[in-house]
DNA sequence: CCCTTTAGTCAAAGCGCTTTGGAATGCGCA
DNA sequence: TGCGCATTCCAAAGCGCTTTGACTAAAGGG
């Protein structure tokens, strides 16, 4: 069923329909609804892709997803963050489209999204230093918002971040607060900059406490288990290993976990454990009291909210960029104790 | 940059300069070299729904994803699930649309997409038993493929499937085999078909030992971390505890791990795990040797194969329609032993 | 009672592409 | 020279919608 059929049935003009179902006020009260009436009753909805060749606009919106060029791996907050996107997206009649692409193909693939007009907008994943889509998605000039920011970046940019380098100074205050001095730090990839911000400020934390962070207790990485295991594993089987972990990821923290249950140690007794803790559905951090101690913000929460941000963005195009940080919420859990030596 | 003016600065019709774009022969290769060179140059792609309108196909892939309407959860393999099926679409030229769905709007999210002509096939994810999609999706007419099966579904569909039941009837004789006699079954929601087939498995196997399944040791909820760890608790904390555990993702098995962790239960040597193991890229069945005892079939694979039989199917629609059914891979890792009692 | 508004409707143009059905050119051959 | 046949190119139609500008009938005002 087109138009051009369900105005003929009705012995309308495609003109009259088109505008009694988009709610123009040229309408009759009468007329509107015995169009709406049999645009319901055909299952009449108008075709996609006309509707956007007249208009202009897709009502589209653009997720590139990178995949490691090495693991091939997709960030195991994604499914959360699309899920609350999604949600945001459904309510205003966007559609959310979704491309994979290798590292090295991004830019094009961004090209391409616009020369297509395929998108009205995008969001735009997992930031590093200085960034450089951020310049192209400028030159672009397509609505875009920023999930984390990119530092040094000197463009701006729609962004919502976690404030994360607080989070994790606050985090490693506390450990210091409980004793610790040997505190290791398992984070992500270092090119990315949450985990250069994460890095900041457990250094800051530190060094206000007059420690020196031990090189041999750093690392940086892709959050998966194996990562947190492996790394753990190795500082905790040093001569003068860590009593405490600070760790990026609640995937990596299993992986932590897992190193310590293998040797006996018992997290929050012998051995702490903080984490970050993106609210993943699938790895809620407890029911009842948390089962580890975390700085919390939801990564479904940002989906949604940043979505919200970017549909703005596209319906009011002069409206000054929006920039939103959120606070991380330290919960203690069971995975934290005094320091023993 | 459109067409029409690349067609007048190359001093060419639309009609030409398309041809040679698209690859026809009825352009000499000269004039195709540099039509080419100044669509390169110019970077120049066809608007996306311009060419949808005039083809009538979208050069789109639709998935609808429900979350389920308790936990707002998105299913955790989602995410491998597309880094596979967005290669193959990418290397076809397909994009990929991700509609975000509670169940109760399942059908109208799939009637509304054919309605639009969003999209020209989708894959339709989770199956349950005689799942109301099926007869949906044959109706509406739309080429689409199977993430699983769906047991009592009268209609013929293509469909890709690991076969869950032979799974876990091996892994069920596996641990019998190593003397295990009370084997807990934690499974997934068993409104699923997936998990049906797998508890089908289990039950062959232990009928085939003699053996009967306790239903006190049977659990079936969806598969997140709590959910492995609160189950797994309860039934270790019986009097009459089970000595191993068969469980449906590896997720759920981090969170049966936790529960034995907690209770100073090693696991493989006080308690056995088996897990089924998607093979997921950030939680990764250990690096060297495996740390579950595992049912593995790669997500990631199966996206990839999906989207290949989709894109099969859309590009030949009277082709007979394909089923596959791929075995699990049973690899013993450090997570099973011999029966204590 | 006529003229102006206003409400309601419509025909047609246009969005940017593909594709149909010619038309023009150049070549070989009689 | 003239004809047929490829080869190469083009004008125009059409995809299904929105939107502009115009038109008609009814209502209101003097």
């Amino acid at each position: 069923m087109n138009l051009k059929e369900l105005s003929h049935l009705l012995g309308l003009s495609q003109t009259t329909v088109s505008r009694a179902l988009n709610g123009y006020p040229e309408v009759s009260e009468a007329t509107r609804a015995r169009v709406v009436k049999a645009a319901a009753q055909h299952n009449y909805t108008p075709n996609i892709r006309a509707r956007g060749l007249a208009t202009g606009h897709s009502r589209c919106i653009g997720h590139v997803i990178s995949v490691s060029d090495s693991a091939e791996m997709v960030n195991p907050i994604f499914g959360d963050f699309m899920a609350g996107a999604g949600a945001t997206y459904a309510a205003h009649g966007y559609d959310m489209i979704v491309t994979r692409v290798g590292q090295k193909d991004e830019a094009e693939t961004y090209r391409n999204l616009k020369a297509r007009a395929a998108v009205d907008g995008l969001v735009m994943h997992a930031p590093r230093a200085n960034d450089p889509r951020l310049p192209l998605l400028k030159e672009l000039g397509l609505p875009f918002v920023v999930h984390g920011r990119s530092t040094e970046a000197n463009v701006d940019y729609a962004w919502l971040d976690v404030n994360n380098r607080r989070a994790f100074q606050d985090a490693t205050a506390y450990l210091i607060s409980l004793g610790h001095r040997r505190i290791a730090l398992i984070n992500g990839q270092e090119t990315m900059d949450f985990a250069i911000r994460r890095r900041a400020g457990f250094a800051t934390a530190m060094a206000e406490a007059g420690l020196s962070p031990d090189p041999a207790l750093m690392s940086s990485g892709e959050m998966t288990e194996s990562y947190g295991h492996s790394n753990a594993a190795a500082m905790v089987d040093q001569p003068d290993p860590p009593t405490a972990f600070l760790v990026s990821s609640i995937i990596c923290a299993v992986g932590v976990r897992r190193a310590l249950d293998e040797r006996g140690l018992r997290p929050g007794q012998d051995v702490s454990i903080a984490t970050f803790d993106d609210c993943l559905s699938y790895l809620a951090n407890g029911s009842d009291t948390p089962v580890f101690t975390a700085m919390q913000s939801s990564v479904r929460d940002a989906g949604a909210a940043l979505a919200q941000m970017l549909i703005d963005q596209i319906q009011a195009p002069d409206a000054p960029l929006q920039h939103t940080l959120w606070e991380a919420e330290l919960v203690i859990g069971a995975s934290t104790g005094p320091a023993k030596d």
